[in-house]
DNA sequence: AAACCGGGGCA
DNA sequence: TGCCCAGGTTT
């Protein structure tokens, strides 16, 4: 049996039992479909029931002051989307006389409508042919027909819309959008789904190669942490003041200097973070900024500003890992490459 | 292409 | 903790 015939038939077995599955009014679908962006069922259920009996019509809802709408929205996150419908409810009754679009290529043009939501309303309230491809539908069709290209990459959207595209022609688009949608939700869950009683597990791509748990790909959007170092280098004649890195942290069992990291960067030298300096290094130290540094990790980026210390006092007992090493001893000691480079520019000088 | 926008459920 | 949720807008 074909992919899409089975979803139908297990959706018209399974399907919960929803308020905006009952009405073909573009209204109270925009509502609900606006409301369930990025927000599970469950917690969006009780909004849309408070919404609609606040604002049965979109012209109840255009009357509404943009504090009341956030009042109902209150709780429900990304609050943009409250301001948006306001908008766009008092946009629909000025200029299409209180009468709500239902045309994909009209609904795409209101503000906080977007692919997803355009093809949903459409598809719901007047069976255009529009696919929805959402979070749910990006990974029934990964899992099912085996894509493993990123589905937030735009090759990936691309290229799942497409395969949507192809799947929804001979269907009826308002009963295979909900069916997709609501299959992925329920059954085809991110983790653990249900595949031992799945009805497509017998041609299902990631079931038949174990890939379920790998499938749908999602591209590492590594969030880099900045971070503010300052370095204070501490030398006589011949020696350096060094500190052995310890665990927590990156560079571990390497060495650098007495660090102060810093919330915000420094670019001259403040009265806070002069007073934190002293505290650690006493009230008659001096300091002078020596270079700057930008480096780039995997993970990180590290502004790193190095500093010249004088007058200070050091209380080694509480600072076990802090220790005067002579420059060539230094030189055999593992150290992160931003020391290394400074120690090369700093012995030319 | 990446950042940003939120609160909540779940492993 | 990290991931994900009936995504969209901005830079």
């Amino acid at each position: 049996m074909a992919f899409q015939t089975e979803i139908t038939k297990w959706y018209l077995h399974n399907k919960r039992d929803l308020p905006w599955r009952k009405t073909t009014d573009p209204y109270v679908i925009w509502l609900s479909e606006i409301i369930l962006q990025q927000t599970r069922v469950e917690q969006g259920l009780p909004y849309f029931n408070r919404f609609l009996e606040a604002y049965p019509t979109v012209s109840d809802f255009a009357n509404a002051t943009e504090e009341q709408v956030l009042k109902l929205w209150q709780g429900l996150g990304y609050y943009s989307r409250g301001r948006n419908m306001l908008f766009t409810a008092r946009q629909i009754q000025e200029k299409y006389k209180g009468i709500f679009p239902v045309k994909y290529d009209e609904l795409i043009l209101l503000k906080g409508v977007g692919d997803y939501t355009a093809a949903a309303i459409s598809s719901f309230a007047a069976d255009e042919v529009k696919p929805v491809v959402d979070g749910n539908v990006f990974r029934v069709l990964s899992r099912y027909f085996g894509i493993d290209t990123p589905i937030n990459s735009t090759e990936g959207k691309k290229k799942f819309l497409a395969l949507a595209n192809e799947l929804i022609i001979g269907e009826v688009p308002s009963l295979y959008n909900q069916a997709i949608m609501e299959f992925g939700a329920m059954q085809c869950k991110p983790k653990s789904p249900l595949c031992s009683i799945c009805p497509l597990q017998a041609d299902c791509f990631a079931r038949r190669n174990n890939l379920v748990n790998v499938l749908p790909v999602k591209e590492k959007k590594l969030k880099k942490r900045t971070r503010y170092f300052n370095y204070f280098v501490c030398t006589n004649s011949d020696q350096i003041l060094v500190k052995r890195r310890t665990a927590g942290d990156i560079w571990q069992e390497l060495y650098d200097f007495p660090l102060l990291e810093t919330p915000d960067q420094y670019h001259n030298i403040q009265e806070e973070f002069l007073s934190q300096v002293k505290s650690s290094f006493g009230n008659d130290c001096t300091i002078a900024p020596l270079e700057q540094k930008k480096h780039l990790l995997t993970h990180q980026t590290i502004y790193v500003q190095f500093f010249a210390l004088d007058n200070y006092i050091i209380n080694f007992n509480q600072n076990a890992e802090i220790k005067w090493v002579t420059f060539d001893e230094f030189d055999e000691l593992p150290q992160p490459k931003v020391i290394t480079n400074f120690m090369s520019s700093y012995s030319v000088n």
